[in-house]
DNA sequence: GTTGTTGCAAAGAATTTGCAACATA
DNA sequence: TATGTTGCAAATTCTTTGCAACAAC
């Protein structure tokens, strides 16, 4: 399979790939962790990469809206995080903030048979388990 | 079955029954909807019966803590409704805000698998499903 | 009477918006 | 060059805190 590359990724969004989009997508990927925009625009200053917070904000949101994120409500914040393109649920680690992907046929089904049984019209559903993973668990 | 007397239910919280936590809690019974601090505290001062705003976030998150109310994240606000004692998911209608509570053999039991696959720890899990109800669908 | 509670005003914190300078296509 | 993007400062919005008056037990 090919590469996916930053400036393609954004473009398919239907973003222009600007250095500072280029950077927060790149900042993301390999990351098994969430994170936030505070945290990120932190990161990035940090590292010599300077983009505005504002820019972190709108970027984040924008990739979130183009699905290529998924958000995590974490105490009063919204946490992101690279994600794939399927339907999936989550693992996620409270010591470490990573989220493991998982898919789950018989999520899927229970939810077709409840909102079936009583007349839901479904639009959308999330299965998050939350605990401590196993590399956390070791120390 | 015993009537469920408000200042009883609060005082089991370990909280003292003012006539404002009376209030509040009196306001959430019988409701379907969860609703925000604001919003609810809105409809306490056009009933007539203030309560201040302040005191409408501190109950609604004791009253959480004891676990007596769920928490919605709903945009960037907590919405809250009674819950039931034991664990349970959602159906939660996008249109009116009903929550439905639901019991899920089904997750309980596809929660510990992958969870012992993993090697997880499990401290939690939420599995909400959204959409419309059947009231609002028929709209 | 003690101790927990209320509610105002002020503080805090996350996020959004206006807008002029700027970069991408 | 035309249009989308950036980033600062300021504004918004939800939520929390300090503290003196007050109510429950």
């Amino acid at each position: 399979m090919a590469e996916t590359v930053t400036s393609d990724a954004l473009r398919d969004a239907g973003l222009r790939a600007t250095r500072q989009r280029t950077t927060v997508l790149d900042a993301l990927r390999g990351r098994a962790e969430a994170i936030t925009a505070q945290d990120l625009h932190g990161e990035l200053r940090a590292a010599g990469e300077p983009v505005g917070l504002t820019t972190v904000y709108r970027t984040l949101s924008s990739l979130a809206d183009a699905g290529l994120l998924d958000a995590f409500p974490r105490d009063g914040e919204q946490a992101f995080r690279l994600c794939s393109d399927d339907h999936h649920h989550h693992l996620i680690c409270e010591a470490c903030n990573r989220v493991d992907e998982i898919t789950a046929e018989e999520v899927e089904r229970w939810v077709d048979s409840v909102a079936s049984r009583r007349g839901f019209r479904v639009t959308g559903h999330r299965a998050d388990v939350f605990g401590v993973c196993s590399d956390c668990g070791r120390a």
